[in-house]
DNA sequence: GATACCAATATCCTAAAGGATACCAAACGG
DNA sequence: CCGTTTGGTATCCTTTAGGATATTGGTATC
């Protein structure tokens, strides 16, 4: 892999997760939020304009299944298991968040 | 750790490393380009403006550190030991993305 | 002494991300 | 039936990221 792959798939890995939203959306539907309304609710100041919005993107992407029921009418949001691939990247970008943390408070 | 906690992580580290163009530009330094027109050159098409503003934001994030040197006068950029603690989170960023395109293009 | 290189900064501009608000049709609940 | 909830879409606006271009003050080169 030459550095200008490695710098591309860099750079797809932030356009699939990265910006304000994604994850904490993930994090809401994971967490037993599957309607559109209870998401929203568990991610808060979000608003229906954005939320729509990426849950589009997250589903073009694989991360969310979207299923519409009928009688009763439903719309099902769920994150498929292909999620799951994420959590080493998501794993390490937690703790060096909170480690850099640490790291800039000190003088 | 609450998942609010993780979330503020994952965000903090997102605004470290996440946009267009600071993890092309540490990958430039990191090999060999210390000055700012080496780092300029080999960073394609990067403005000399934004290039600046990345090099502070990197170097408030102790990710950089710049050196002034006179006689010659000379301005140099180098990682910091610290860059080294990002590894973890770029190799998995830099796999996910591989696996994500061949995901992507399955149908 | 003109010219060119260096590390920027200053202005101005465009594009993309995100937010506020209103609205909609279908269904549901009383 | 009447109000409410649901899953959105439509407009419009603000903020942030990034880009184009010119300029600066110092140094080195010719």
């Amino acid at each position: 892999m030459t550095e200008e792959q490695a710098m591309k798939y860099l750079q797809d890995t932030l356009f699939v997760v990265g910006g304000k939203w994604k994850l904490p959306i993930l994090r809401a539907i994971h967490s037993g939020n599957y309607r559109f309304r209870d998401i929203q609710r568990s991610v808060p100041l979000i608003t229906t304009r954005v939320l729509s919005k990426e849950l589009k993107h997250l589903e073009e992407n694989k991360l969310v299944i979207r299923t519409v029921y009928h009688s009763p009418l439903a719309v099902e949001y769920k994150v498929s298991d292909y999620t799951l691939s994420l959590l080493p990247v998501i794993k390490e970008m937690i703790l060096w968040g909170k480690n850099h943390r640490e790291k800039i408070r000190e003088k």
